[in-house]
DNA sequence: TTGAAAGCGCTAACAT
DNA sequence: ATGTTAGCGCTTTCAA
């Protein structure tokens, strides 16, 4: 059973209810060439009778460009890519494009499958997470006449334009910053290093800072899935379970910062004199816990919003490293 | 400047390298209507061998559905969105549906002009949150040829479909809960209660069911913007501050009581036998805190399955209530 | 099993 | 300033 039948308005129904031509209605519509103030009104004035809605569908076949961004992203749940459409959707409603996304769950060859059903809309850029794609994905993103903007990492070969930052400096920055404060046996606690690549660098450059000042990790957790708040208390639990005399422990991310943070006030071990957090990420929450987080935050939002200008700007290829800030915060 | 040109492959070019016609491309890719295997096979290696992706945007104007599901929803920062986005989006894929979406920032205007710039996709249905709509956005979903949700919301009369839970319910449940656990100094923390119509709608009914108990509300705070864990730990500290003899507060979400939360952590005022906390909507880091939130867990993802099960079903008009479910937690 | 041809609703040249 | 017309790249009859 289909409901809802009426079948819609067409601009050449309004072209006649105005008794004026479809091209003089669809000038007036998008308010481009010439044409009398009189027309106007009654192009309008029959537009609000009939109840017009213009079919962007047939405009965009008809025209060049669909105005339309996609998005294929690893998660939503991650609040990270929540801020990158975000700082996105704005300037792109601006300069009237629509956003279409697509979840990956991390998964390479979905975000393959993805990008394809992508590329049958004709968007004007699509924006993936980070370099590491199928052979299949860099081939057709090479082949489509739009615009890639690969976000949130800049360690790489970027295949058109990039936005990011770099997350091997991250984690060395991370490493200098703890070894800086003077902890000596330090852990890890991550989730997923091969679904996560920039998580992946992150705990890469982390551990070869650390062993490049004789100071190597002294042991890890790393959880086979996604990250969360729930895995980082369970991690870090584990951890220090096998490891009791560790100083401080980097966090794949905040939330799982917050998880090992949670971890010891039930435990009621006290932070930082006995054990040091530090995260990554740079959450709204983590200012507000008891004690502020120690972690790196990152332009998320921002780089939505510069990946948006580039592309609505059409701006030639190019990397755009928006780097991060270090937050001494009060756990580490 | 303009990079990347290269036309786009069609399916006429796949026609003539197959030596073939149009539509019998169209035929084996659709796999609809009858071709021999040896045609199939001739196809086949020329959309290879030229790449070719379908145009969906022709396509969708030759036929009819878009298949495309628009959601037009309050805000990307708010996990429960990600959620119910989340939730929709594998029962969307499976179908062959793309989802398009927009911000609204909780404005009923944006919403509208949301709405309009959506239809014109022409999308086979509208998601949107709750029953408070403008005049004209009623006005223009009733006209359109697709198929309305609203979700997260069934205390109301629902334009078409709707998929969600009473928040008058939830709210009522809460302060039942509250005076049975014998708290008897009851205070409210909220957020901008004209934007968000469904934390209003509980707030009023659970104002309402303490007054009905001869229990009225104390005192309450109420923060004119979106709700976060900071405004939730700085209200609960200026409501405090003016009574400070409460025994129990009720936030408008788990965001805001997380922040209540982290306020009593760092005061050091005892849950719950000092302060009761509770929330609302059963987050995941809820289950994490030192102690288990008080709260009441909304089935969010099930809704975005729901309703996009209903969607692509076609189904009848009707409201689906999904319940929520209490969690008595440790900190009430 | 296959092809030819008529649209789908618009935009953009080109006339007038 | 305005109308006419030829597509945009597909799907879908309708014939063959």
């Amino acid at each position: 059973m289909v409901f809802k039948y009426q079948a819609a308005v067409t601009l050449a129904q309004v072209a006649e209810a105005a008794g004026v031509g479809e091209s003089t209605v669809s000038r007036v519509l998008r308010n481009h060439g010439s044409f009398s103030g009189k027309t106007r009104d009654r192009v309008m004035a029959a537009v609000e009778r009939l109840g017009y809605v213009p079919n962007r569908i047939a405009g965009t076949l008809a025209s060049a460009g669909s105005r339309l961004v996609a998005f294929v992203i690893p998660s939503l749940s991650n609040i990270v890519f929540a801020d990158v459409l975000r700082g996105a959707g704005g300037t792109l409603e601006e300069n009237q494009h629509q956003a279409v996304f697509a979840v990956t769950d991390y998964d390479p060859e979905r975000e393959e499958a993805l990008v394809a059903s992508m590329l049958a809309w004709r968007p004007t850029a699509v924006m993936l997470a980070g370099y590491e794609h199928t052979e299949g994905t860099v081939k057709m993103l090479r082949a489509a006449s739009c615009r890639v903007v690969e976000l949130l990492d800049v360690d790489g070969v970027a295949l058109d334009l990039a936005v990011g930052f770099s997350n091997r400096a991250a984690g060395r920055e991370s490493a200098h910053f703890m070894l800086k404060r003077g902890y000596r046996r330090i852990g890890y606690v991550g989730h997923d290093l091969d679904r996560d690549t920039r998580a992946g660098k992150r705990y890469s450059s982390f551990r070869e800072t650390l062993s490049s000042d004789r100071m190597p990790l002294v042991d890890q957790e790393i959880h086979a899935g996604a990250s969360s708040v729930e895995i980082g208390r369970l991690g870090l639990e584990r951890l220090l379970a096998r490891s009791p005399d560790l100083d401080a422990v980097y966090f794949s991310n905040d939330d799982m910062a917050l998880g090992g943070y949670f971890h010891c006030l039930a435990r009621g071990i006290s932070i930082p004199s006995q054990l040091a957090i530090f995260g990554y990420n740079g959450l709204d929450i983590g200012r507000v816990t008891p004690q502020p987080l120690s972690t790196i935050r990152t332009p998320r939002v921002a780089i939505g919003q510069v990946a948006a200008q580039l592309v609505v700007a059409n701006a030639p290829p190019q990397v755009v490293d928006l780097g991060f800030q270090l937050i001494e915060g009060a756990t580490a």
